[in-house]
RNA sequence: GGUCGGGUGGCCGAGUGGCUAGGCAGAGGUCUGCAAAACCUUUUACACCGGUUCGAAUCCGGUCCUGACCUCCA
């Protein structure tokens, strides 16, 4: 396994060169969503990201361990203990039990993540499953002298951590500076630091999600889900560790602190950060109220947009930035990504009808080189497109007999657009074309065809345009072949 | 205030010390009974001020603007 793939890490703020720790096998651990509430197309854009991490990984030939949790725990509880609203809180916790929204949300997210065609990851595990070995944890970490019980919670010793290792590595921030800006958390009177954050959490009597723990009833602080579940399945040290960049600063951070204090290794070699969808310059976020629901956007029943997008549209709209960048959401925008999906998508569809000729004006293996030269620099998505229009363009002259290519051109054409377009950007065909349908379209062509060598226009217009508003677009090529295609 | 990013043509977005991605939109043309598609040609750029250099939008310094994180959030 030699590639020459090449991966931004967070931790040293520089590309370095891909080096699994086991190869062939890569573990690649994903923080994934907390099922309270739907996900909104920022979270989408993180999963569709790390999405083409993967297939790109698995594409070069590694075999890939691909964890992705479901946070149905510690956040949510959070979430509910905060607000000055008692009533809606109260409501909240007599009409609903937690596990029923953890059940309908999960649910959505596999859905939304399935229309987009991410693949599933190799395990999906939640946090509620793992109370066990988070415990585990948090008992390792006391044992080895970086955390304290007080009353019931655990506190990790953030000031004893930092006498050992680098608290923030990640983000690169000055201790003092973060003792003196950082807010105010619950537990300041039984905390020996500022920073220390908890691990184990007390149960108040209200609180329904609560296990047993040897410091009492409680449930896990917001960070050791993680910690546990990604050492549990893929070691203590492992390959690559991903989530969105407003994870880094804090749970990102504590995870390292956690693991570094278990078990005394960095659990992630590269660590890899997607930056945010933004609308209007400003991110996507619930609290701001400015959050797309999916749903939203495939119907077009929201006040920015024109129209419905498909979720393939979307995709591509997604892809076509990288990852590191901020990717500025807007209708126009929206726009272009469609009829770019749609003419990329169309071309691929004229492989099948390629005639080759003896002579070759094109050289697809250097095409070839410069698309995995593209991804291996760091997944570089927008680059790779560019190259695959490039195809496009091919593709097309080729068809209108203005260049000629050999089969094994076309062959290799086929290979290098099955492989990118299908394998890595994870893109396909939004309607499906049966078998019927296309036994229909070839007879009413068929008709048209007649009528218009008869030159019965009025007859081959009325067909044309008759199939245009059902949303099926003819198009004459030189030879006046006929093929079409959904609009 | 601290940390880390950005400011690229009408829009979205790559990228690089000289050969100026790509998509969409705009203009002209070819093809076509028409239309669409496709193909060809083409108009708009690198926030501002200095510096380094034979040469910078790309490197350095400064200025302005802007975003994210520092509090649950992908």
């Amino acid at each position: 396994m030699d590639s020459n793939l090449v991966i931004y890490n967070t931790l040293t703020r520089t590309k370095e060169k891909f080096e699994p720790v086991n190869p062939p096998l890569v573990g690649l651990y994903v923080c994934g969503p907390t099922v309270y509430s739907d996900v909104h197309l920022g979270n989408c854009r993180t999963f569709v990201s790390f999405d083409l991490i993967y297939r790109y990984l698995l594409h070069l030939g590694y075999k890939v361990r691909y964890v992705r949790n479901i946070t149905d725990a510690g956040h949510l509880e959070g979430d509910m203990d905060e607000g000055d609203d008692k009533f809606a809180k109260k409501a909240k916790l007599e009409q609903l039990e937690p596990m029923e929204i953890v059940q309908k949300y999960t649910i959505g997210f596999h859905d939304v993540m399935r229309l987009f065609n991410a693949l599933p990851p190799g395990i999906e595990p939640t946090a509620t499953g793992h109370i066990i070995e988070q415990i585990e944890m948090i008992k390792q970490i006391i044992a080895n002298g970086y955390a304290y019980e007080v009353e019931g919670t655990v506190y990790f010793d953030v000031e004893k951590y930092c006498r050992e290792y680098n608290y923030t590595i990640l983000t690169n921030r000055q201790l003092d500076d973060l003792l003196e800006n950082t807010r105010e958390l619950g537990g300041q009177n039984e905390k020996r630091g500022r920073l220390d954050f908890a691990l184990w959490l007390k149960a108040k009597p209200e609180h329904i999600m609560r296990w047993p723990s040897p410091w009492g009833v409680g449930f896990p602080g917001w960070h050791i889900e993680c910690s546990a579940m990604s050492s549990k399945y893929l070691g203590d040290s492992f390959d690559i560790h991903g989530g969105g960049m407003d994870l880094a600063a804090t749970h990102h951070t504590n995870e390292i602190a956690q693991s570094q204090a278990c078990n005394q290794v960095q659990p992630a070699k590269y660590w890899m950060h997607t930056n945010m969808l933004t609308v209007n310059g400003a991110r996507m976020s619930k609290s701001k109220g400015n959050g797309f629901l999916p749903g939203e956007l495939f119907t077009g029943n929201h006040e920015l947009l024109s129209r419905g997008f498909s979720p393939m549209s979307v995709r591509f709209f997604m892809l076509q930035a990288h990852y590191r960048s901020t990717l500025d959401f807007s209708n126009e925008a929206l726009e272009a990504s469609d009829k770019g999906f749609k003419r990329l998508m169309n071309a691929y569809g004229l492989l099948e009808k390629l005639i080759a000729s003896p002579v070759s004006q094109m050289n697809i293996d250097d095409l070839s080189r410069r698309c995995y030269d593209a991804m291996n620099d760091d997944f570089n998505s927008p680059v790779l497109i560019a190259e695959l229009f490039e195809a496009v363009h091919l593709i097309n002259s080729i068809y209108d007999g203005k260049l000629s290519a050999t089969q094994s051109d076309i062959d290799n054409l086929k290979k290098l657009m099955d492989s990118f377009v299908l394998d890595v950007l994870g893109l396909k065909e939004e309607t499906t074309q049966t078998d019927d349908l296309a036994k229909l379209m070839d007879f009413i062509i068929g008709l048209r065809s007649e009528a218009k060598f008869n030159k019965d226009y009025a007859t081959s217009d009325k067909i044309r345009i008759g199939l245009n508003s059902l949303g099926i677009q003819l198009k004459d090529n030189k030879e006046n072949v006929t093929t079409w295609n959904r609009v």
